[in-house]
DNA sequence: GCCAACGTTGGC
DNA sequence: GCCAACGTTGGC
């Protein structure tokens, strides 16, 4: 079982969201790099929720993996900014996965703290200008991640 | 294959 | 709004 970060802004997808929905389709991916960690997602994965571009920035909650290896729909979609021509049903560009809440953090685990605590090296979401909207997280970060929480892993 | 221009992300 | 980082695109 892995650990991810992933980050959404909240205005658009926030962790309120998901609580209300109970799951979510993970879609709109379209860097490669992010895309190849979702193909490397397993069920059961654990993934924290990160809210970007909002102040302050950091970690909200708990995801867990349910599915994956899904097409991405809105590359089909003309009507979405997710809207990709070069796809076709045939040749699909881009999947997203199906993650399921798990919890709401009482307390923001902040950026700022996150800077205090990990380097660029451990946590990407760290280095400055970072830019990729879904991470690895190693189990030591993961379980100190959960310490800096206060959850039992 | 190189690389400059451009676009996007996201913190501040 | 600014700007750093960096992926993508397109001319050659």
């Amino acid at each position: 079982m892995a650990h991810w970060l992933m980050k959404s802004e909240p205005d658009v997808y926030g962790i309120h969201h998901l609580e209300a929905e109970g799951s979510t389709l993970w879609d709109g991916i379209r860097n490669y790099q992010a895309r190849n960690f979702m193909r490397a997602m397993v069920p059961g994965d654990l993934a924290f929720f990160y809210h970007s571009n909002t102040s302050p920035p950091g970690i909200v909650g708990l995801m867990e993996v349910v599915e994956t290896g899904l097409v991405d729909p809105s590359q089909f979609d003309p009507a979405s900014k997710y809207h990709d021509p070069k796809a076709t049903r045939d040749k699909p560009r881009w999947d997203c996965v199906r993650l399921r809440h798990r919890r709401s953090f009482t307390r923001l685990l902040s950026l700022e703290t996150l800077r205090e605590q990990f380097e660029a090296e451990e946590l990407a979401v760290v280095r400055r200008g970072n830019r990729l909207s879904i991470l690895p997280v190693s189990e030591p970060v993961a379980l100190r991640l959960y310490a800096l929480l206060g959850e039992s892993a």
